[in-house]
RNA sequence: GAGGGCGUAGCUCAGUAGGUUAGAGCGACAGUUUGUGGAUCUGUAGGUCGUGGGUUCGAGACCCAUCGUUCUCCCCA
């Protein structure tokens, strides 16, 4: 038998570490909910046809495809070889596969949405805090099984949700105790830019060139720019765009001087001042940097676009989001907008690891460990265990008698604190031994006083 | 999809220029100790050196292939 192994790209958990992501989900689990927004759950697979199509090409090529049942079927023989047959013609096969592993929760819900708009009140504030797969080759902080939590509102125009899906991000951030920064831009901005350079069907061409920026640097992004054909008038105006720095209003004042007469970017940057410059009191400004790099992969944002960077780590974002105009109209049901955010709970799971940033408190583990010393003795120890249990005191008994050192090894590998010690000598004074094992401290206790003490 | 690093005991790794019986630390188990843990000491178990070929008198080491893993690019959380 050869060795078990897991798929590529995924990961079992050991307690400390469900411990420590069970901290990331309740902590932004409930500033979700006291913002008002409830949960949903979508299944694991969803059909293909739902999910192609919606990340662009290379998001395409991600997405795990769940095969067919009964493609071995002998009197399904020809269906299956033509299914093969457009396989490698480039196409999808229905024939082959019907179903695939959700690529993002964002879709989904915009799928739920378009299923239900009919007997939602709008506006619809969800949250929804679900693994998510994708066929990528795993690196650091990129995993074939991950989470995202999400938090979406439909049916609202208002910049207001911006505001509030803002002040999610920094008040989660915030309880985790880990310093970020968002990033901000508005694809009005890009598209008046794309404008100005030629037209706005190159405005996909120049996000993707444009989110390269800080990696590559501008030398290679204006290769890129060439092949694409954008001429070098238009590479300069993209040059001066992106050398915009300084603070938030440097860079908005410098974005009018060169783009000022494009009514897209002036809308553009209309909306970002407001959501910048909502409430100044809060701080929230030092947070919220206005980037006009900032370009973001997937092509069904159409307004203000936000991602969120740890501090002090090459960590790539750890969460992202903006404003759809029109998603579920993918699905045939037109005019619901919509603007949400994404939590990535793994790689902010390895920037707080990397980074200490996790409470000792967050590890619970059993407070007593009793003593198993025979059968008598055991059954008097499960007695006050059920007592101690019902004051929702966690407790275990060891399950089989041993020798003292292997019980409070026992005890101190699990980290349990406590350790009682019911022998025949105390059952018969009706008396256990409560022995702390960091401190060492031991003491004498009455069965009848042990409901009342204080673990 | 493209490119690089690494696969030796449960874990972390050594293994010199190919040479006879593959090592260490930690861990596990047992004893020292039939009712008081963490320490010490002693002992024990555990490896077809990822797999398959090849070169050689001889391969853990060199070559090829393959699988796994990790990192980078593409793309993304």
């Amino acid at each position: 038998m050869s060795k078990p192994s897991l798929p590529q790209g995924t990961r079992d958990f050991n307690a400390a570490t469900v411990q420590k992501r069970q901290y990331i989900f309740q902590t932004i689990k409930s500033v979700f909910e006291l913002y008002g927004f409830q949960a949903l759950e979508t299944p694991a697979m969803e059909n293909l046809e739902t999910l192609m199509g919606k990340y662009g090409e290379e998001g395409d090529k991600l997405i795990f495809k769940i095969l067919n049942n009964g493609l071995d079927l002998p009197q399904k023989k020809q269906q299956t070889l033509e299914g093969v047959e457009k396989l490698f013609a480039g196409k999808s096969s229905t024939e082959l596969t019907e179903r695939a592993l959700r690529y993002d929760l964002t879709i989904p819900f915009a799928r739920y949405i378009a299923m239900h708009h009919g007997s939602l009140t709008f506006p619809f504030k969800r949250y929804q805090i679900q693994p998510v797969w994708r066929a990528d080759r795993p690196q650091k902080g990129r995993y074939r099984e991950f989470y995202q939590c999400d938090a979406d509102v439909v049916g609202s125009d208002s910049l207001l949700n911006e505001v509030d899906l803002m002040s999610v991000y920094l008040t989660a951030f915030g309880n985790l105790k880990l310093p970020v920064e968002v990033k901000m831009n508005n694809r009005k901005i890009l598209l008046g830019l794309a404008q100005f350079c030629g037209g706005e069907e190159k405005l996909i061409d120049l996000t993707i060139a444009i989110d390269k920026l800080d990696k590559i640097g501008w030398e290679k992004v204006k290769e890129e720019l060439n092949t694409k054909g954008f001429s070098d008038a238009q590479q300069k105006i993209i040059q001066q765009y992106l050398n915009i720095t300084g603070s938030n209003e440097e860079k908005i004042a410098q974005l009018k001087k060169l783009l000022g007469d494009n009514a897209s970017v002036l809308k553009g940057i209309e909306e970002l001042n407001y959501v910048l410059q909502y409430h100044p009191s809060s701080g929230m400004s030092k947070q919220l940097v206005a980037d006009f790099t900032l370009a973001r992969g997937l092509n069904y944002y159409t307004g203000l676009i936000f991602e969120v960077k740890a501090l002090n780590t090459d960590m790539g974002s750890i969460g992202g989001g903006g404003r759809y105009n029109d998603l579920t109209s993918l699905f045939g049901v037109p005019n619901i907008p919509g603007v949400g955010i994404s939590f990535g709970v793994d790689r902010i799971y390895d920037v707080m690891e990397e980074k200490n940033l996790f409470p000792p408190s967050i590890e619970q583990t059993t407070q007593v460990l009793f003593f198993n010393l025979g059968e008598e003795e055991a059954q008097a120890a499960y007695a006050q265990m059920d007592l101690l249990r019902n004051k929702k005191i966690a407790c275990e008994i060891y399950p089989e008698k041993s020798k003292f050192d292997k019980q409070f090894k026992y005890a101190e590998k699990k980290g349990i604190p406590n350790v009682i010690i019911i022998g025949t000598e105390e059952l018969g004074k009706k008396e256990c031994k409560l022995k702390n094992i960091n401190t060492g401290i031991q003491t004498t206790i009455l069965f009848n006083e042990l409901v009342n003490y204080k673990f």
